[in-house]
DNA sequence: CGAAGTACCGAAAGCGCTTTCGGGAAGAGG
DNA sequence: CCTCTTCCCGAAAGCGCTTTCGGTACTTCG
């Protein structure tokens, strides 16, 4: 492959000159230029990331961090989507992400000092656990970051419009004539659990319905297994809801799987809307009505707002909220009689 | 954070003997290393991973590299599985991921060449096409890899055993009292397609059963989209099958989309089965009879293959063939009348 | 024709670390 | 008391690149 030397040797240049050409300094004739770009495609010449990000201080590199109470990584299936795109997004500026493992040659570290070895230039953090000791360190810090899916005044963070969403959801289930209209909430350690209720409740409020008792109830870490106990408690219920609003689409498939089990009917007997709009409900029975996150749009935004700071070299504490949207499936029905 | 050189001065020894003490070697003394560890932690003092690897040649990091044809990259639900498990495998070891764009500083350059540029110690790549020319070339260079999900003389592969996959699922409709068996397949550009087909052909050959004209259908790259469309073609057939064995789950769920749509019932009027086990497909109605193939394995061995050229500094070309498995659920029934 | 630009190139220092090699001090053995 | 080990430590070169600064050679202009 050879080194910049070797490209001095060959053309009889300095490295300086040479490195020059390579660079676009224009401090180099243009035949010298053409000599060198030859000659280095004739020895595939490539530079050498670590020399460059050494003495250049910059490393094109992005580091990513998950934080969800699952641990399923990559195979989230909300999660992955932003990724992807943030992954679309910061790729055509020409960074690669990495993808750090908390462990340096069998020594511990936090993910902060696993990014500041690797000396990456920003950080991504998809993160729902509000109290992660590692997220704040990361956001203490002084790397530029931008983090999904969680609210903080310290950094730059994009997350979907869950207050309006959760507003959405009601109302769409009150205009189909529910009354009784019941929330599976996800955990209040997550921001997008909390907004959710919050939006449910203002909701509920601005349509002068009253939240029954044991109406609101925690789903826990939005999981199908949470979703389908947490909507049996519901239907242990003396007075049932005939609609519910579930903080997430996998929630939501558990809660539908416990109303079939309970021998009744979606959404003849209940309605069920979700949130997110995650592929898989689009093949359930019924489709599932829900709330879409556009995964594509936060991973954009994020890219963006991360991508400014590295260009800036400042920290930015930038808000950025995601219209969210409602998408009409199967698994609501008008209410009965 | 300061460096080495600021570390010497603290403790007053000198820079070789400070990265001594942090490398463990043993001509220092116990004590000159206390102190020179103690100063680190005051300092935090984090080594400078782009310098560590410039003068060890060696960078911690294994790149890695997506190729199928539906660009969906982590939103993949089959690969996203083994990618994960991949990554804790090889994060125990104390590697770090990385992603590379195509793109360098807006110049075009293949994977390989980032990957060099990166200096990457190995690479893994995911990859269902067999003609992609990037893949091609990533297994021609010398770099430790490791492929999954194809078939390769060149190097180290892991794939799950497809052929045995096609028979227990043929002969599992075999036993249900099926006789009219079709395969929808996977395009045969991809290993996994071209496998099963065999497969398919061989148990049917061995159930001494001939394949009825059309009923061996491409349904091209694994998509819900292609299957519902293959699917409709069987099910224009003069004489329709009554079981089909599906090259993919999400093609699966296509067909049975294409199925009801038709009027007909899954199981009772056609009995379908799948291949993968993604998440999904224990949520819809029936609930999808499949194949599975064990991701967390497939990620594993290939951080094991991968980890063993690392340490060894040789290339390999070892084929590892993931077992696969029967998962029963209610997409099959047995044959009517 | 001399002075002031301008265009092009290279020496050298520096980025932060590893590793070889040699050397001094202390202890062991005769 | 002298030699031979053993134990510690440091000088220095090197990894591959960037960037400052200065220096030639050549134009241009008055």
């Amino acid at each position: 492959m050879g080194t910049i030397y070797d490209l001095a040797k060959k053309t009889g240049f300095s490295i300086t000159t040479v490195s020059k050409a390579l660079n676009n300094y224009k401090d180099v004739s243009e035949k010298t230029r053409a000599k060198i770009l030859q000659a280095a495609v004739e020895m595939d010449y490539l530079p050498n990331a670590h020399a460059q990000s050494l003495s250049t201080k910059k490393s094109w590199a992005i580091g990513v961090m998950f934080s969800e109470a699952n641990e399923v990584g990559m195979k989230h299936p909300f999660f992955n989507g932003i990724i992807e795109s943030f992954r679309h997004a910061t790729e055509e500026q020409g960074y690669d992400l990495i993808f750090a493992s908390r462990n340096l040659r069998n020594r511990d570290m936090s993910y902060l000092e696993h990014f500041k070895h690797r000396a990456v230039d920003g950080i991504v953090v998809i993160c729902s656990d509000r109290m992660d000791e590692q997220v704040q360190e990361l956001m203490r810090s002084d790397i530029p970051i931008v983090v999904v899916d969680m609210d903080s005044a310290d950094c730059s963070v994009v997350y979907s419009d869950n207050i309006e969403g959760a507003r959405l959801a009601v109302n769409y289930l009150y205009e189909l004539g529910h009354r009784k209209i019941a929330h599976l909430a996800g955990d209040e350690t997550t921001d997008a659990g909390t907004a959710r209720v919050e939006g449910y409740k203002l909701a509920m409020q601005g349509l002068d319905l009253p939240i029954q008792p044991g109406y609101l109830v925690n789903a826990g870490f939005f999981s199908v297994e949470e979703g389908k106990q947490a909507m049996q408690q519901l239907l242990d219920l003396e007075d049932r809801p005939t609609a519910v609003f579930v903080a997430g689409d996998q929630m939501a498939i558990g809660a539908i799987e416990a109303i079939h089990e309970n021998g009744l009917h979606v959404p003849n007997d209940i309605s069920v809307i979700g949130y997110d709009d995650i592929e898989m409900i689009q093949y359930i029975t019924p489709k599932l009505t829900t709330i879409r996150q556009d995964t594509d749009e936060i991973g954009e935004a994020a890219a963006e707002l991360l991508l400014e700071q590295m260009t800036a070299k400042e920290r930015s504490q930038e808000r950025r909220i995601i219209p969210v949207k409602l998408i009409e499936r199967a698994s609501c029905a008008p209410v009965k009689e």
